[in-house]
DNA sequence: TGACAATAGTTGCCTAGGCAACTATATTTC
DNA sequence: GAAATATAGTTGCCTAGGCAACTATTGTCA
């Protein structure tokens, strides 16, 4: 057992978990680590499933938020995926060249490109969430109520831990 | 509250978190989202800190991986880290145009190459590890020793099971 | 020994995200 | 109203990973 499993030191309020010497040694002991390989794995996952949809992982998330009205344009769909507006932009030049998607500049505010769902685009919609809870629920598989919950809590407050820490750089 | 936050249904022993009418609306409520956005936001603040030592948040992995002695070939480093032999062949690259490492064909067997440390990069692996550390200890600010083994247990059951799935599916 | 399989590494092609520079349009401010 | 500012979108350049095809070398086995 090393450090990371004996006990958090505790410095001017703050807690370490991790120390120099033996942070990120080992794949199962770094969080750095597990939060990659589940990223990854949950990712490939999801890959392989949705294939015979003819999407990628990465593919799914802005079409369904189109599909759920979230959003409608490029920005909306960039800050609701959490992904750079350049990337989306090419995202979805990927999903109209698969003929799931329509783009149409908007007249209101010429800066605007509003997106709509081809009916392709709809029926994929309607057909992936299924494929998606089936992926998850695979991964959490033996999980009871409370550690799926548990799951949830930590995880927003690694994330959020994590904006705020980055925010206090840049600042 | 949707169902996800009701409770779990159980259909043949295997609980479904997820059903297809509600799943991944909402980041907040999916673990795909959360997965997702922790590990990008951790890899972006690797990222910021790494940048003085010239190194982005793909590369200390493998820098390390060498460091520790855990491998020290291509199709090593691709095991420990658990990436594609390909990529790793152009991350070392990249590590070599840098600096770090020299690549050596091997002459017991000549088709492997062995990979060693330079004097700079066997500085720059002494320098990171307390950079890590720091950015890790920040996501898990608040976090108690308990909390903080739960998250690893849970990411790796997690992990775990998306490994079962994913073999399942190919056999 | 000779054919076959397995392994190591590389390369090309694909998707993907981040960042910076840029244009066009809209909003704010003086 | 004109200038400054903000926002939307696009594009180029970078790193990065997955997959498939390929070569070279080594190991296996009939």
């Amino acid at each position: 057992m090393d450090r990371g499993a004996v006990g958090a030191r505790e410095l001017k309020g703050k807690s370490e978990f991790y120390s120099g010497d033996s942070a990120s040694r080992g794949k199962e002991n770094s969080l750095g680590y597990l939060v990659a390989l589940a990223h990854r794995k949950l990712f490939r996952n999801l890959e392989s499933r949705l294939q015979p949809f003819g999407l990628t992982a990465s593919q799914w998330a802005p079409l369904l938020a189109v599909a759920h009205g979230q959003c409608d344009t490029v920005a909306g769909c960039a800050r609701e995926t959490g992904i750079d507006a350049g990337a989306m932009t090419r995202m979805l030049g990927r999903l109209e060249d698969k003929g799931l998607i329509s783009r149409k500049r908007s007249d209101n505010d010429r800066r605007v490109v509003k997106i709509t769902l081809t009916n392709t685009g709809q029926r994929t919609a309607n057909a992936i969430p299924p494929v998606i809870s089936d992926v998850l629920n695979d991964h959490l598989y033996g999980f009871s109520q409370n550690e799926f919950e548990l799951l949830k809590c930590l995880l927003q407050r690694f994330l959020a831990n994590g904006e705020k820490s980055a925010k206090s750089v840049t600042e």
